[in-house]
DNA sequence: CCGGGAGGAGAGGTCC
DNA sequence: GGACCTCTCCTCCCGG
């Protein structure tokens, strides 16, 4: 057994240490940023609940928020589609 | 301990034996209607692959039914406030 | 023109008529089974409401049923897996 | 009609313009927080590919973290109780 | 075979 | 306190 691992002769126990931490590592990188997720969809929340105090519609301030993301030429498409289908079944 | 509840004394094993068939009795109905759902499921999956062979487009046609499923004075109004935002951050 | 498609000589609209019938059968299609689904998601959630009132945790209830959906040979391993994690990470 | 507010007389157009600019206000505010989010979903989603490299069960690491999301007692309880289900319908 | 996207389920907040 | 509804998370399916 040549190499230098902390421990002679079996090893897995180290090794597992070795894992532990590694292991405890990313755990705690996830919940780091997972912490920064949470902060930013609480003040999501917060600016919808202002919007809505000013008497904006939420929901439809969500599905606007969504147009907005699409690409327009793409968006465009989609509704001259839906427009399409409408008319077909009536709606 | 006039009673004719099986075991005589202390009973609670045979309460215990009680609660596990009525729990074993919910988690069946439960399991029974779940079946029921995934089959539905699969038969809606499967009207939407033969919609896509004929050509129309899944993503709208999904759209399309959830206008359909919404009372149409509140669909339509929701739709012109919609529009009135779109105006107003020009989208 | 010999066959009996309602327009005479460019029959756009006539296809046009053709895809709206198809379009609104596969849509009554859908909505039948959606129908479907939703009433068995009904019974399911009655089922639930019962057997809260008779004292089983609904929650818990669930993660069990997930339980007795995996395939138990997978089950374990995972269980067994998330042991040797959670001994790592100590939880 | 002594205020500074443009238009003369009826000023519901202005009214509009007010609107649309709190409107596009709360949007872009929304937006700016969307990005926040969405950066740090990035880093989240980077670290469990990282780990998935490093041998890690992603799906087990899920939930780990889910785990220790929890009030111990309570996880506790949870557990305790399942147990006692799982026993009951024979899991 | 993997990554992305859509659908469904579960959990939390809100209103009654 | 319960019921509805929304939001988030997870899983599954499709496409590359």
């Amino acid at each position: 057994m040549p190499d230098g691992s902390p421990g002679v002769g079996h090893n897995s126990a180290a090794d597992k240490g070795i894992a532990a931490k590694q292991l405890t590592a990313f755990v705690e990188r996830i919940e780091r940023v997972e912490v920064d997720i949470s902060n930013a969809q609480t003040d999501r929340k917060e600016i919808y609940q202002e919007l809505k105090g000013a008497g904006f519609d939420p929901k439809i301030v969500r599905k606007l928020i969504g147009l907005r993301k699409m690409d327009p030429a793409e968006r465009q498409e989609q509704e001259a589609l839906l427009d399409v289908y409408r008319d077909a079944v009536g709606v």
